[in-house]
DNA sequence: GGTTATACGGAAACCCTTTCCGGAACTATA
DNA sequence: TATAGTTCCGGAAAGGGTTTCCGTATAACC
């Protein structure tokens, strides 16, 4: 009663920040289990992510309690990445040239880290949050990309955002010895398909 | 030296046909195991999958040493049926008809097997070879529909029965939050492209 | 029926994930 | 800087699933 600090008793007292060693930690985590995973894969075992991090598994999962968090967490600083990489080619290219080199990095994100696949196919509820994250992130950067483009008459404008990343992400998800560059021809034959049927059946 | 048993020496012995237990529990296994797949995910523990079969663990592992070889096994049963529904459809349908209803037969499979897709982008070097399995399987299929389908100028072939069977595969694997057709709209764009690129740039 | 190769069942070994907790390290305050 | 109070760390142990192993049972062939 007799406490007048101020908020002491009405608000909690302000959060004090994240200890510096935990930060780092996670920092390396993520940094390890990222090297771990596209050389093992993502069924590497977490021991030689902590290792390779230079930590204990109790550090590895007071961070990340299930191992689908630490997956998440990769691939989501990932698309993040790949995000970042819109404004830059945007201000450097033109608008079609912009979309079509943001393609091929948002192609090569696909193509390259199998656990992105994996992920998403697995069944597993625990990345259902993914395909919403992937849209949130890279659907304003690619719908600012295409609405570029298509207001300087460099492609037709058919298809949604939405509907674009997710064929890209699927065509280009990697399977097992597949010609190099079948996800490019088939993503090149869906954009065919929206330049022709201008009029709708 | 003296064994003059015609054939003793030289060639081994006929070998014996397969125990008919063996026979009936490996049929037993593909059949619960299928189930339990679909009830619970390629995931399931294979106690539940033993037990509905009625058979030991060590039964298991004996016909399937790896836990992949059982979740190939089952997918490679379902591609067959798959492939075996061509002939019917073709003899009951127009070309073209019958070559969508196959189509639809196929993206069913695909769609519904969370496993498939699953297994297909896992990953594990154990499912490499079912890529193959599935072109070699289904793709006489969908060739001979394709052939009778153009032969009859009902729809004009610009894709190879391969890329085509592969997009699908891909398209229509289920993702997390995904409208129910997104699938079948972007294959049915896809097919747009085909029909109004007739000349390559 | 007897002999032999083959298959069965389930306990044990193994490996990986996840939990737990005593002790160490960091932050805030004086 | 010293002290108190949190927060975090490390690694041992628990938990759960897969895979191996081997004594026993049974089908195939003579």
């Amino acid at each position: 009663m007799s406490d007048n600090t101020p908020d002491s008793s009405v608000r909690e007292r302000a959060p004090r920040r994240m200890r510096t060693d935990a930060r780092r930690n996670i920092e390396s985590l993520l940094e390890a289990a990222k090297t771990v995973f596209s050389t093992a894969g993502v069924d590497a075992p977490a021991k030689e992510i902590t290792d390779l991090a230079g930590v204990g598994v109790g550090t590895l999962y007071r961070h990340f309690p299930q191992r689908s968090d630490l997956i998440k967490a990769v691939i989501e600083r990932e698309i993040d990445a790949c995000a970042d990489a819109a404004p830059a080619l945007a201000a450097a290219h033109e608008p079609g040239v912009a979309l079509a080199k943001w393609l091929d990095r948002f192609t090569a994100f696909v193509a390259t880290k199998r656990g992105f696949a994996a992920a998403l196919h697995s069944g597993d509820p625990a990345y259902d949050g993914l395909p919403g994250y992937l849209m949130q992130k890279l659907g304003p950067a690619l719908e600012s990309l295409l609405e570029a483009a298509t207001a300087s008459r460099e492609v037709q404008a058919q298809i949604s955002a939405q509907d674009l990343l997710y064929a890209v992400a699927k065509l280009c998800a990697p399977m097992p010895n597949e010609e190099p560059d079948y996800g490019r021809r088939m993503v090149a034959l869906l954009v065919e398909g929206l330049r022709s049927g201008s009029s709708p059946h």
